[in-house]
Order: C-alpha cells, then structure tokens, then sequence
DNA sequence: ATACGCTCTGTAGTAACTACAGGAACAAGG
DNA sequence: CCTTGTTCCTGTAGTTACTACAGAGCGTAT
C-alpha cells in the first residue's frame, strides 16, 4: 500500500493522458487493477512498472499487437534474451523500411519543388507531376 | 459521355479499392457525379483526372486536409506555382522531420540490441532499458 | 427466364487513442 | 457540518483514412 496511487497521479507520473490508462484496462493491456471500497482505481507499484513499459515501447514505435507479445514473453517469468532480441529486430527492420520510403518520398517530392521556379504564373510543374 | 465509366471500373484503372471512391465523395473531395437514371454513378474523363491527381498527392504522403488545399488552389484556375511550392516544401519539412525521429528510434533501439547477447537466459538488456 | 455480377445504401470495424457528459466521491476551508 | 472545487466513475462519440459487410436493386449474357 506505500506508493499507491489513484488514475490521475498514475497519468502525471508516467506522463500520459488519463484516459489512455483506462484504454489500456479495456483492451487488456493492464489489468484490472484493485479499487476502493468507492470504486476508484488504486495501483500498485508493480501496475506502475507494467505501465511504464508499455509506455516506453509506444514511444519506441511498437504497435499495440508488437507489445502484446513483448509483454506476455516478459511476465511469463520464462523469457529468453533470443526472443526478445527477435522481435526487437523485426521492429527495427520494419523502421528502417518506412526510413527508406520516407527518403523516397522526399526525392521525388524534391525533384518535382526543383522543378517549378515558384513563380507567379498558374502553370506548376508540381501539378504537371500530379496529373502525370 | 465516350470514355465515361461506373465505379467498379474506375477503381480498377485507377487503382484503388471501389470504397475508396464513394469515401472521396462522402467527405466531399470528389463531387457528386452523375448518375445513370437507376442510380449508378458515372464518371467523366474530368473525374477520373481528378480521382489519379488525389490518389498520386495521397501516395505522395499528403493528408488530406492537406490535399484539400492543393485541390483548392489547382481548381480555382487561380493558383500560382508560388503557392503550390509553399504547401510542398511544408510537406517536405515534416517528411524530413519523419524521417529523423524514426532514425533517432532505429539508433535506440539498435543500440539496445547490441547489449543483448541474444542467449538463452533471462536476463535481457532490452527488456531492462524498457523498465529504464 | 434465370443466373451471375456489378452497383446501390447504410452502417460498423480498423488503430490508438482523446474528449465529453452526467453523476458520485474526496479533500480542504470556513 | 457544509460548501466548494477537484478528482474520479461510467458510457459513448469523435479522430484519420479508409475497408468490409449486409441486403437490395440493376444489367447483361445465355
């Protein structure tokens, strides 16, 4: 009971919005923490722990589904590092996929901005492009 | 009425999925073409110009809050090429800023990946940065 | 005439939240 | 003890850019 604390102060300290926390308790994320006799929601130090993970996972680009089974490898207390390491490598190769695409993206957008002397006149090699 | 088509066939050689297009027209992008006496929707050769110039700036990454823009100045029959130069290079900034958060991602976490020996323990680097 | 395929409509689902409304509970001041 | 203000509860709807589905009507080939 020591570092107990209510959704609010939950969201403040992890630096979250409130309402993602119950998000995450709908779709299981989190469990369905204790409550007061009230109702109100009271989470644990260890709840507190489970939340910042998932927290720094999002920050680190997994998806939802990614973090699923991140978290159910990391809690079953049988986890490997190989595993762990997997899918952490298939992240990093999907980033550096949308890496790629972005770049290619920003040639061509780029080459086409190069193109138009950003003139007065309507006659656009931008839209030129657009059109085909 | 030549080279007019219905819907199916425009998704098809425009490539894109038959919702698509009835989506377009919902939120207003595409107007409310014309229809055959029973109902079904007839594109022009206009229409379908426009349709290819929406989904090319999709592929191009632009939102469509920002394509609304694009579409606005390029129908208006007023727009310059200054002003559709303007809207690009935004669009070439925030691909640029895309592409650096998700490069600062792939270093985190390719950094994390080398501390992993990748082994059989439970004893995981990654998992350790992700509960800091 | 019948079958098959295309089109119509409205509606709901996707990802990952965020926002709001209406009501109950808690904490502090007078 | 009462009031006020903040926090909490719930359910529901909105966001972005589509995609999918159900049930009905239409078009065409045999």
């Amino acid at each position: 009971m020591q570092q107990s604390v209510k959704r609010g102060k939950l969201a403040k300290i992890a630096g979250c919005n409130i309402e993602t926390i119950r998000y995450y308790e709908n779709i299981e994320l989190l469990r369905a923490v204790d409550r007061t006799s009230s109702g109100h929601r009271v989470y644990s130090p260890d709840d507190q722990a489970r939340l910042r993970f998932i927290l720094r996972a999002r920050e680190l680009g997994f998806s939802i589904a990614e973090l699923r089974g991140l978290l159910s490898l990391v809690y079953s207390n049988e986890y490997t590092c190989g595993e762990v390491l997997a899918v952490t490598n298939d992240h990093i190769t999907s980033i550096q996929r949308k890496i790629s695409d972005l770049k290619r993206l920003e040639h061509t957008l780029s080459d086409m901005a190069q193109k138009c002397d950003g003139g007065e006149v309507p006659d656009c090699a931008i839209v030129d492009a657009m059109f085909h």
